[in-house]
DNA sequence: CATCCGTGGGG
DNA sequence: TCCCCAAGGAT
């Protein structure tokens, strides 16, 4: 490589200089002087794992003003915190950061734990948060290696390995680069600028930091980094969701399960959801037996790993109607206390709406 | 290491 | 419409 061509080495300093002008203020991050709460800090962290800012501003805020301390989070019941955690996907988070909060109160006399090894024990903690905690919370000098620093880190050195083998080799580079001052603020910065300038498509190259260590650039290929295998998509399942509403409006829902897909979450009765599901059979799927009636416009929802088509079928019950075992009913004054994820808001909506009597003429 | 686990928004 | 993906963790 001539003189003309070789790049200067990255430097944290020019990230940290560039994130003191443009780091984003969110609601869970200290102004800058202010000393971090490790517990907004923490419920942020599980928050944003594999979810967008947008989608979490809300809820973090409700979550705060709901659960202030981890003292309180510890001891709500798991109910409400899995209705303050609905709609926001990957309830397993949810469970697990409620047995967190519980941990931190037994075990730790309240406080979170201050290095990685010691916030990597506790459930919902791995690798990333537990870097991204230490270092955000403590200024330990810890890397919170996320997707926005894999991008970073994989442009910057042109690394080609794919991910995720490629983990062990970007967190090597991310503390070679880690200064002992402010690491913290180095863990922030560097996701601010995967977030903001070092972008999966479009990056802000001109106006980068890092433009002239960053080895991708150099060669024009930066959307091509990260290097990823491509994940299978999965087939459609199929199925039958039952709204059944008693004379005083309440709907029948149930729980399920507590591990799995959307465990702990409330839903109205279905059928099992097969890519060979028989739609002609759905009243034997049904919880009671009534007059249902099949609504003509599936719900449709994309889960991670298969999109879901269940088709809604509606019936009325009498005032005096049982729920069968392992089943309640809620009265509507009361449905949006329960803690249905957002499939099964789309259920519901649609099963309530073809419920409503016709409007009586003038 | 591969798979499971939600959701809503953007290109 | 479709595809990608966003501050991952548990198994």
């Amino acid at each position: 490589m001539t003189l003309a061509t070789r790049q200067p080495a990255a430097k944290a300093a020019d990230l940290l200089s560039w994130y003191d002008r443009h780091r984003r203020a969110l609601p869970w991050r200290a102004l800058p002087g202010e000393s971090p709460d490790p517990y907004r800090v923490w419920a942020s962290e599980i928050m944003l794992q594999q979810t967008t800012i947008t989608a979490v501003k809300p809820y973090f805020e409700r979550f705060m003003a709901r659960f202030p301390t981890v003292g309180a989070l510890a001891a709500a019941p798991s109910e409400e915190v899995m209705q303050a955690w609905a709609g926001l996907g990957y309830y397993s988070r949810a469970r697990n950061l409620h047995a967190c909060a519980k941990a931190v109160v037994e075990q730790h006399g309240g406080r979170f734990p201050d290095t990685e090894e010691g916030l990597r024990t506790l459930p919902g903690i791995g690798a990333y948060t537990a870097g991204a905690v230490a270092a955000i919370a403590f200024d330990r000098p810890a890397a919170a290696v996320d997707g926005n620093v894999e991008r970073v880190m994989t442009r910057l050195f042109a690394i080609e390995a794919v991910l995720p083998g490629a983990k062990p080799l970007i967190r090597e580079h991310v503390l070679t680069l880690l200064p002992a001052a402010r690491p913290g603020d180095f863990a922030q910065a560097l996701m601010d600028l995967g977030a903001t300038i070092c972008t999966p498509r479009n990056p802000a190259c001109g106006i980068c930091p890092w433009r002239d260590p960053c080895v991708a650039r150099l060669e024009g290929t930066q959307e091509t980094y990260p290097r990823k295998t491509a994940k299978k998509a999965g087939f459609t399942r199929y199925g039958a969701a039952f709204v059944l509403m008693r004379e005083d409006g309440a709907i029948l829902v149930r729980t399920r399960p507590a591990k799995g897909l959307l465990g702990g979450m409330a839903e109205v009765p279905t059928s099992d959801w097969r890519p060979d599901y028989e739609l002609d059979g759905a009243a034997q799927d049904a919880p009671v037996v009534a007059r249902w009636r099949r609504l003509d416009v599936p719900v449709r929802h994309v889960f991670t790993h298969f999109p879901l088509e269940l088709t809604v079928l509606v019936a009325r019950a009498g005032e005096k109607a049982q729920a069968p075992q392992g089943m309640r009913f809620t009265s509507q004054g009361r449905l949006r206390e329960e803690p249905f994820p957002s499939l099964m808001l789309k259920v519901v909506e649609a099963g309530l709406e073809a419920l409503r009597p016709p409007p009586s003429p003038p």
